[in-house]
DNA sequence: CGCATTTGACCGGCGC
DNA sequence: GCGCCGGTCAAATGCG
């Protein structure tokens, strides 16, 4: 079981292994572009398993908890450590980390320092086809990436959600609307939730600040799904604590797509 | 004492 | 077929 997951992602590192180190990777010029990727990535793919690769200046995570290369950023969610690994090629390990918001949480991370740019840290997320991210917040709970609990359902990690949201099959990257043909939106329902509840990739539930279970998160899409404005500014008010976020927040407008990117 | 982290071992796939 | 490599497991350790 894990194998294939493991297997999964293996097969999929082979393809990003190109692009997520790339400092030049794409920018908001290749929207279409990253589409056509995530499309084109569809064939290989099992259904079961997404990846997204988020990049993050170092310098931004400065007021997180900072052990050591892989001491991931605090985002809005409990991971918890499983594993370190030296990774041939790169001079800093990869560290292994799971979600802990939720039990049976599928989703995991790998938290590395980009080879190219040793500022940058590289954060893979994986997850199961078409399960909600977790959208609960330990970060604030301290430094410590301790599961909170929480009376909040919970997540069923191997039932997929029945994703129905793809009225229009579009979805927002970085601020811009794509269009999507169905079998993307299908078979990145996943991908799409994550946009659609934010208008940028960014303000992804990966970001969010906002303690939602998966579940009241899909429902809560308004409420998060505003261009960045005055309401966002208190939306976000407490991501101190969330170094990822603001950056992305901050840059957004300006700086589409070079301080982080999503492959 | 309970929980998270660390770290070495192990596993399975892939390339040669 | 074998070795390499990435990913996970699980016991040991540390910390609050």
């Amino acid at each position: 079981m894990k194998r294939g997951l493991d297997q999964m992602a293996r097969s999929y590192n082979d393809h990003e292994s190109s692009q997520e180190t790339g400092p030049e990777s794409p920018n908001s010029s290749t929207f279409n572009d990253m589409k056509a990727l995530i499309c084109s990535h569809s064939p290989k793919r099992r259904r079961s398993v997404e990846k997204r690769v988020v990049n993050v200046p170092m310098k931004e995570m400065e007021g997180s908890r900072h052990k050591g290369d892989t001491t991931p950023p605090s985002d809005s969610w409990a991971w918890r450590k499983y594993g370190q690994k030296p990774i041939k090629g790169s001079p800093y390990p990869r560290g292994y980390y799971r979600c802990s918001s939720t039990k049976g949480c599928p989703a995991r991370k790998q938290v590395e320092r980009s080879k190219d740019d040793p500022t940058m840290i590289l954060i893979t997320y994986t997850s199961e086809h078409n399960h909600p991210w977790p959208l609960t917040s330990s970060s604030r709970n301290g430094p410590k990436t301790k599961p909170e609990p929480k009376p909040e359902p919970e997540p069923e990690p191997e039932v997929e959600p029945d994703v129905e949201e793809e009225e229009d099959n579009k979805f927002m990257v970085l601020g811009r609307e794509i269009e999507t043909t169905p079998s993307c939106v299908d078979e990145f329902a996943w991908f799409t939730e994550m946009e659609t509840t934010s208008s940028t990739i960014l303000e992804s539930p990966i970001f969010s600040s906002e303690k939602k279970t998966p579940v009241s998160a899909a429902a809560d899409d308004v409420a998060v799904f505003f261009p960045m404005g005055e309401e966002d500014e208190s939306l976000f008010a407490d991501l101190g604590e969330l170094p990822e976020c603001s950056v992305v927040f901050r840059h957004r407008s300006s700086v589409v797509g070079s301080q982080v990117e999503i492959f």
